[in-house]
DNA sequence: CACATTGTCAAGTCTCAGCTTCAGTGTTTC
DNA sequence: GAAACACTGAAGCTGAGACTTGACAATGTG
């Protein structure tokens, strides 16, 4: 059972679909297993399993296999993996809105058109 | 022109593909025009603003248009969205692991079913 | 003014992600 | 052992999204 390092695309592609957000959700108040997500989805069992495969190629969720079960539960890999991106860019990003600031203070707008 | 606040969903889309996080990387470093965007991206202009479209939809870039050269800077609303749905995430995420450590070693777990 | 630059708009193509169906496979229960 | 259960795998459908093309508009520059 390998488990490689996830990347920013991984888990931000993930993070973008809202079913895969509301397992997240689920699975945010405990562990559950495959159809136990699908049942308040409104989805088939399969569609569930394909939602599960990508959380867990993005290191957002893990899961193990009991019996005929197999049991979901949350995995903060993926959510440090996007957390850190952004704290990484974060201060750049102020920095340039603070500059904009300045140069548009002195800089007279032309209204277009 | 509207600004409507943008959601989760509309930031992590964007910020899952590659081409658009180049984008911003870019922007990081300074404003641009689509052009001068679209020079080392490999692709035509149009796709250039159509993602430069998606990241301002997603209040991760804004625009402004003076003469005939649109140019686009940084804007951290987006990456505050997409920050703040992180932060409010992790406590029940790792508390939540925390206990499925304690659960694993004392008593079988019961997933809804 | 002629011309190039920069961008906008509206198709149209193409790939892929999300979903379903269905036919298995292994596991529990009676 | 039979039947119900929980999932797996593969195939196929469909719509969304990334990209191109080409025709147009607006703005600079000689």
């Amino acid at each position: 059972m390998e488990n490689p390092p996830p990347n920013v695309a991984q888990v931000f592609q993930a993070l973008g679909d809202p079913t895969r957000r509301t397992i997240l959700e689920r699975l945010g108040t405990g562990p559950a297993s495959a159809s136990g997500l699908a049942a308040p989805l409104g989805i088939t069992l399969a569609a569930v399993v394909q939602h599960v495969q990508v959380l867990e190629d993005s290191g957002l969720v893990s899961t193990r296999k009991t019996g005929r079960v197999r049991i979901c539960t949350i995995n903060a890999t993926g959510l440090a993996v996007a957390e850190q991106w952004l704290r990484a860019r974060r201060p750049v990003w102020e920095a340039r809105l603070d500059r904009l600031g300045d140069l548009l203070a002195v800089e007279p707008l032309k209204p277009s058109v």
